[in-house]
RNA sequence: CGGGGUGUAGCGCAGCCUGGUAGCGCACCUGCCUUGGGCGCAGGGGGUCGGAGGUUCAAAUCCUCUCGCCCCGACCA
C-alpha cells in the first residue's frame, strides 16, 4: 500500500481526552479516533492491526476445536427473559425497540444466543461437545468508560462457547482454550500472566483470567514466586501473621472507655496504646435485603467481592451513617459486634483468631476493650473477606506474595448449567435421561488486547509494535521526494518487496525528511527502509529496526534479502 | 449516580474575572525558498464561541436551564 493512497493522519499533539499512553498513542498515531464516550473508528491503519490478531486468535482457536459462526448484535428480549438476565444485567444492557414496541437489547455477551443455538440442534450425548467461537461487536452501556479502546462501550470481542455432557468433558475443552489464550498471547509477544479470578454474575465454578502485564491496568493482581496468581478480588492469603500479645490481663467482660472523638482504628489504637491488629473493624453493609456488619481485623481490609459471594447477593454498598446509626444505636466510627442482636453479623478468621480485642460500643466516643470473640458475640457466619495485600503470606506456599498490575484481556469460565437449565439445552444421555448441557465460555478483548500490545511496547517517541500486530511489518521511506531518481527507485524497490511477498506500506508523501521519521516512530512500523538521494549516490539504502534503531546500509539490490534478515530476526524471538 | 473540571477554526489553546470589531500556535491553500529528524519568508481561506432562554444600547464574557466530553469514586464476562 501507497501512503498516499491509504487513509493515514497522524497527529502532532496528543489529544486533549487521552489519559493513558495506548489512547493516546493510537490515536494521534491515525489508528483510531473518537465518535462518541467509549465509540471508536478502527481507521485503516488501527483496523490492521486488529485483523492481524484476529487472524491469530482464528487459527489458534481452530486448532483448540472450536469453529467460527457469527451470531447477531441485536438480540430479541424473550432469550433474556428465559435466562434471567433481562431484569438482572441492570443499565450496562443497552435495551431498545423496533418499530413494532417489541424489546431487543445490543448485545454485551451472547450466552442466551448460543445457547438457543444449540438447545434447537443437540438431542444426544452423542452430538457433544460442540465448541463456537465468534468475534463481534459488543455494545455495554458502561458507567464509565476510558482509556480508548481500554474500556470502551461498544468493543470487539472474541467469544467461545462450549457444551459438554459431563464436567471431565468440559475440563478437557476448558484445559484447550487455555492452551490456546496461551499461545495467542505468546504469539503476540505480549508479557501476560494468568490469574484465578472471581466468576462475577457470570456464575459458574472455575474461571481464569489472563493479564497482561502494565502499570496502568484496572486490575490489581497478587502473585507469588511458587506460580500462585490470583486477582486480588479473588486472591486468598495463607495464615496471616497473628496480633502481638495482648498488654495486660484478659477481663472477664469488655470493658467501655471513653474515646472522644476518635474514630480510624488508626487513631484509636494510638489513643488506647494498643496495636491496630487487636481491633475488630466493624463495617455496616447493605445489600438487597438486610444490613450486616462485617468484622475484619483492624488492619486489614474488607474484600468487597469476596463479601458478595458469602452473603450470595448481587448488590452491596455500604450503609450511610444515618442508617449505621439506625441499626447499631451508635454513631458512624464506633461500631462494634457486641450486643447487635438483631444485625447478621459476618466475621473474617483473622477475627476470630484473636484472643482478646477492642473494638466499638455501638455508642458515641466509646470502644469496647477486652471483648472476647466468641465469648462475647458470636457471628452468623465465619467467612473469608480479607483483602489480600501485598507481602500476605501465599496461600500455597505461604512466601510473600507480590502486588502487580495488569490489563484483563482474557477470561475464561466455567458455567455449568447457569443457562441451560432456564433455558432447557438438554440432551439425552446413554441411559436415556434428559440432562442439562455443561458450559464453558471464553472471553478475549480484542481491541483490549491490541491497545495492552501498545501499553506494553512503547517508548517517547512512539509504539514499538511486536512484529506480529504491526499494522505494516515493513515500511518503506521515500525521501527527496522530488527527487525523480529517487522516487523511481523507492518505487522499483517496493514492487520488488511487494512481489517478495512482504507486507510493506511506502511513504510516497512530498514530505520533509523530519516530518516522515517522526511518523513512522509514531506509528511504530519494526522495519524501516530508507530511500534517499544521499544513499541512492552509492547504490545503498538503509535499514532499522524501530526498536532499537540502529541504521544499517545495505546495496539496493539485496535490500530484499536485507528485509527478510531483519524480519527473521524479529520473528525468531517468537514462538512459530 | 455522587464529586471535580471542561466546551472558542481540523488539532492544541488564550480571551471570560472587569460586557464594546474573536485571537495565537500547528494544520490547510498560493508563491518563493529549502530538503536525512516536526525548515524559512510572504500572502490567504476557514469560527452559529456546545445549545436554548434571559439581563443589557451591546454577551464568547453576566444569569438560568440544557447537552456533550474528561478526571476521581462507586460499577464492571
Amino acid at each position: 500500500m501507497r501512503w498516499s493512497r491509504t487513509f493515514i493522519h497522524t497527529l502532532r499533539q496528543d489529544p486533549a481526552d487521552a489519559e493513558v499512553v495506548s489512547h493516546r498513542l493510537m490515536v494521534r498515531a491515525g489508528m483510531i479516533s473518537k465518535v462518541a464516550a467509549g465509540i471508536y473508528n478502527y481507521l485503516p491503519l488501527g483496523l490492521r492491526s486488529i485483523a492481524r490478531l484476529e487472524r491469530i486468535i482464528r487459527e489458534e482457536l481452530e486448532k483448540a476445536g472450536s469453529a467460527e459462526l457469527l451470531m447477531p448484535a441485536i438480540q430479541p428480549a424473550e432469550l433474556w427473559q428465559e435466562s434471567g438476565r433481562w431484569s438482572q444485567y441492570g443499565p450496562e444492557l443497552l435495551r431498545i425497540k423496533d418499530r413494532h414496541d417489541r424489546d431487543f437489547c445490543f448485545g454485551p455477551t451472547h450466552e442466551e444466543v448460543i445457547t438457543d443455538i444449540v438447545r434447537r440442534e443437540i438431542r444426544s450425548y452423542r452430538q457433544l461437545p460442540v465448541n463456537l467461537f465468534q468475534i463481534q461487536t459488543k455494545f455495554r452501556d458502561e458507567i464509565r468508560p476510558r482509556f480508548g479502546l481500554m474500556r470502551g462501550r461498544e468493543f470487539i470481542m472474541k467469544d467461545a462457547y462450549s457444551f459438554h455432557a459431563d464436567a471431565a468433558d468440559l475440563d478437557v475443552a476448558y484445559r484447550a482454550m487455555e492452551a490456546a489464550y496461551r499461545r495467542i498471547f505468546e504469539r503476540c509477544g505480549l508479557d501476560y500472566t494468568t490469574v484465578e479470578a472471581d466468576t462475577g454474575n457470570i456464575g459458574g465454578s472455575e474461571s481464569h483470567e489472563f493479564m497482561v502485564l502494565a502499570d496502568t491496568g484496572e486490575d490489581a493482581i497478587m502473585s507469588c514466586a511458587c506460580g500462585y496468581g490470583a486477582n486480588v478480588e479473588k486472591a486468598a492469603t495463607g495464615e496471616i501473621e497473628a496480633a502481638p500479645p495482648w498488654p495486660g490481663e484478659i477481663p472477664g467482660a469488655p470493658e467501655p472507655v471513653a474515646t472522644p472523638d476518635q474514630k480510624a482504628v488508626e487513631d484509636v489504637a494510638a489513643f488506647l496504646k494498643l496495636d491496630p491488629a487487636h481491633f475488630i473493624k466493624t463495617m455496616i453493609f447493605e445489600t438487597d435485603e438486610e444490613f450486616v456488619a462485617v468484622l475484619i481485623r483492624g488492619d486489614r481490609e474488607i474484600n468487597e467481592v469476596k463479601l458478595k459471594n458469602a452473603l450470595d447477593c448481587t448488590h452491596l454498598q455500604l450503609a450511610s451513617p444515618e442508617k449505621i446509626e439506625k441499626v447499631t444505636g451508635g454513631p458512624h466510627g464506633f461500631s462494634g459486634p457486641v450486643g447487635l442482636a438483631d444485625l447478621k453479623i459476618v466475621a473474617d478468621p483473622t477475627v476470630m483468631a484473636l484472643a482478646v480485642a477492642a473494638t466499638g460500643a455501638n455508642a458515641a466516643d466509646t470502644h469496647l476493650v477486652g471483648v472476647v470473640p466468641g465469648r462475647d458475640f458470636e457471628p452468623d457466619l465465619v467467612a473469608d473477606v480479607n483483602l489480600a495485600a501485598a507481602g500476605d503470606p501465599c496461600p500455597r506456599c505461604g512466601k510473600p506474595m507480590v502486588e502487580r498490575r495488569g490489563i484483563e484481556v482474557g477470561h475464561i469460565f466455567k458455567l455449568g448449567t447457569k443457562y441451560s437449565v432456564p433455558m432447557r439445552c438438554t440432551f439425552l444421555d446413554a441411559e436415556g435421561n434428559e440432562q442439562p448441557c455443561i458450559m464453558g465460555c471464553y472471553g478475549l478483548g480484542v481491541g483490549r488486547t491490541v491497545a495492552a500490545a501498545v501499553e506494553q511496547n512503547h517508548d517517547d517517541r512512539g509504539i514499538v509494535w511486536p512484529l506480529p500486530l504491526a499494522p505494516y511489518e515493513v515500511v518503506l521511506v521515500m525521501l527527496n521526494a522530488d527527487r525523480p531518481e529517487v522516487v523511481e527507485a523507492a518505487g522499483a524497490l517496493y514492487e520488488r518487496l511487494r512481489e517478495a511477498g512482504l507486507d510493506v506500506l511506502l511513504d510516497d508523501r512530498p514530505e520533509r525528511p523530519g516530518v516522515k521519521f517522526n511518523d513512522m516512530d509514531l506509528i511504530g512500523f519494526p522495519v524501516r527502509v530508507v530511500v534517499g538521494k544521499r544513499g541512492l549516490d552509492n547504490g545503498e539504502i538503509e535499514l532499522s529496526l524501530r526498536r532499537d534503531g540502529e541504521r544499517r546500509s545495505a546495496p539496493i539490490g539485496d535490500a530484499v534479502d536485507a528485509v527478510r534478515g531483519l524480519l527473521h530476526e524479529l520473528r525468531s524471538e517468537l514462538p512459530a
